[in-house]
RNA sequence: GCCUUCGUAGCUCAGCUGGCAGAGCGACGCUCUCGUAAAGCGUAGGUCGCCGGUUCGAAUCCGGCCGAAGGCUCCA
């Protein structure tokens, strides 16, 4: 039989995340009864506290529309206005065993619980299986609004049926969810695929596929400056840069391992001749072919070999978005075949140090560092070799406390065939993605059999660091754009500068204006239309032009510039000399604001 | 791939229960030649995502497909 568990907590007392998740958890609670009233026949799953809300997971007898939405915000507001206490009763096997018959979700649940840890929580007339953490009554519930509807896995996995997903957001006060809705207008705002579209920077066609990125002419500058920059900062740390082809014989990936692991992200196969053909997913066979193309000295090692090069990966439909997941991208890459793991290493540590320069010069702030592990117990996703996997983890470890970076470690989300650092970052609708990784490969080498000649004249086995440091352009570029929220510092702004004669009269000077700071390789634009200079300066300043360069009869005779900056600060009139000067600096500096 | 929602001019969107396809911004042209965030007038622009069905008649109703957004799963 139930007994009751006395269960009073001081909500005041508690720390506020906490008291936020007992009011979270309890109002999905709250929404599973308002469900069951609508759908007796709802079949509950389960109702978690989440960041920013809670949601309830349902198998139901047909599809939730938004007046159903409307319905249970209302009857759960209902039930807050009459307090009823969350009481919460340990009950025994049998029991729940009972209660539950016609749960087939809750018997799934229970046959992981202990025996003695059983426990209900009833509000009203509403009981659910329930390891506990409410408020006190539906009362003290906060502010909370059903935000959508979503279609979720059951225990997360695909194999499994899908149920119903009701999310909801809920803060302590009004206010606070009202402040969140705003963050999140902010966060629409930013979003790259919305200003990547109002700057021209790049399109997606319908016709030319999705996730298959267009790069429009302002787009492709910031993408020509990011990838000149990064091959010069690796040719100065001896990378050696390669090419190699969008096409290989099936037969490479076969060989690699990647056909058996990965042919479903793959493009289809292309066959002529009886030859088999695919577009590549990555580099690292090639950059193996590149290895193997002569027969190394340890003398030669690390040998460093890099590539900005396509990779094609078959994104499943769902998942493809913007210019953050595409499907074909531009992939910042290289193997470093290294000697032994001392050259591991210091070649590790290389990376992260210049994974430091290049964040810290773009100014990005919110990025971590992830120590990304394999599962043991899982041999289909991996390669079955413990030791390998032990060693590699330990290194990267090792190497992370060195350079002293924050890091923190997360179980499964290895590469198949070895440990990963990743480094993470922030979206700005706030999801988690992948920028770039490093890993570690004991794996590829035994595979191909690669080797390199040692000190003592034998044959010896090196092991590969694979490596990005700027990501894919792509991701990248989407991530700038929300970061900067289109305001490209002057380095890497489409046009640099615009030239804007007030009359058509000083369109001559212009440009000569416009000619003097090209000497300086500066992207400068004569805006000529015949709009009036207001509206010009109006354009300029929707286009996030870094300089407004306003011209007019004063200027033409001191042989200067009237200079604006983005975000309207006016710098006066400055002599051209001056002006291309100070623009060359803060361009050849990569400053991040004038 | 799965669930939900959505698809009308370059962009943002209106178009009720089936009855002549619209607005604002942008583009283009003309007038104005202007001193730091939108001058005035005019013109063009559409297979209403695609294919099929119902109907005298479909942007509107139904089915299929394609694409997008959010979520789930996945992410070398």
């Amino acid at each position: 039989m139930a007994v009751p568990i006395e269960e009073h907590v001081d909500l005041k007392q508690l720390p506020q995340e906490e008291r936020l998740a007992r009011m979270r958890h309890s109002a999905a609670h709250v929404l599973a009864e308002a469900m069951v009233e609508l759908m007796p026949e709802a079949e509950l799953g389960i109702g978690p506290p989440i960041e920013n809300g809670f949601y309830y997971d349902f198998r139901l007898p047909r599809p939730l529309t938004e007046e159903d939405l409307k319905w249970l915000q209302k009857r759960m507001r209902k039930s807050l206005g009459r307090r009823l206490p969350f009481q919460m009763e340990q009950i025994t096997r049998e029991e729940a065993q009972e209660r539950w018959k016609d749960q087939p979700f809750k018997l799934d649940l229970l046959s992981d619980l202990e025996d003695g840890s059983i426990t209900q929580c009833t509000h009203g007339k509403f009981t659910d299986l329930c390891r506990g953490g409410h408020v006190n009554h539906t009362g003290e519930l906060g502010a909370f609004k059903l935000t959508s509807i979503a279609g979720a896995y059951w225990r997360g996995s695909e194999k499994n049926p899908q149920l119903q997903r009701v999310y909801g957001i809920l803060f302590e006060t009004e206010e606070e969810l009202q402040d969140y809705e705003r963050r999140l207008e902010e966060a629409r705002r930013r979003d790259h695929r919305r200003i990547g579209r109002d700057l021209k920077l790049f399109d997606l066609y319908d016709e030319v596929g999705p996730g298959h990125v267009v790069w429009l002419p302002a787009g492709a500058t910031i993408r020509r400056e990011l990838m000149r920059w990064i091959e010069d900062l690796e040719l100065e740390r001896g990378y050696l840069h390669v090419s190699t082809p969008n096409v290989s014989k099936r037969e490479l990936y076969v060989k690699s391992g990647h056909w058996d692991h990965f042919r479903d992200a793959m493009y289809p196969v292309m066959e002529r001749e009886g030859e088999e053909y695919v577009l590549r997913p990555m580099n690292c066979p090639s950059h193996i072919m590149v290895y193997m193309s002569d027969l190394h000295s340890y003398r030669e090692l690390p040998l460093r070999i890099a590539e900005l090069g396509n990779m094609h990966r078959w994104e499943k439909s769902g998942q493809v978005s913007g210019m953050s997941r595409v499907r074909i991208m531009t992939l910042n890459d290289a193997h470093i075949f290294c000697a032994d793991t001392a050259q591991v290493e210091s070649e590790v540590e290389g990376v992260l140090r210049l994974m430091e320069e290049v964040y810290g010069t773009l100014g990005l702030k919110d990025y971590a560092y992830r120590l990304s592990l394999g599962d043991p117990e899982n041999k289909e996703k991996y390669v079955d070799n413990p030791p390998m996997w032990e060693a590699g983890e330990a290194l990267l470890r090792r190497v992370l406390q060195k350079v002293g970076l924050d890091f923190y470690e997360a179980k499964d989300e290895a590469a198949f065939y070895g440990p990963k650092i990743d480094v993470q970052f922030q979206t700005a609708a706030g999801k988690d993605e992948t920028l770039v990784t490093i890993q570690v490969d004991f794996h590829f080498p035994e595979q191909f059999g690669l080797e390199y000649v040692g000190e003592d004249g034998a044959r010896h086995r090196p092991i590969i660091v694979h490596r990005g440091v700027i990501s894919t352009l792509e991701r990248m570029v989407a991530l700038l754009i929300e970061e900067y929220e289109g305001n490209f510092p002057l380095w890497l702004a489409p046009t640099q500068a615009i030239v804007i004669p007030i009359a058509d009269r000083h369109i001559p000077y212009g440009e000569e204006v416009a000619a003097k700071l090209r000497t300086a390789r500066l992207r400068v634009e004569v805006d000529n239309r015949s709009d009036r200079m207001n509206a010009k300066i109006r354009d300029a300043q929707m286009r996030k032009i870094p300089y407004v360069l306003v011209v007019g009869d004063r200027e033409a005779e001191a042989g200067q510039a009237a200079v604006r900056v983005r975000g309207g600060e006016d710098l006066g009139p400055m002599a051209l000399d001056d002006l291309l000067e100070k623009l060359r600096t803060e361009r050849d500096t990569k400053a991040l604001s004038p």
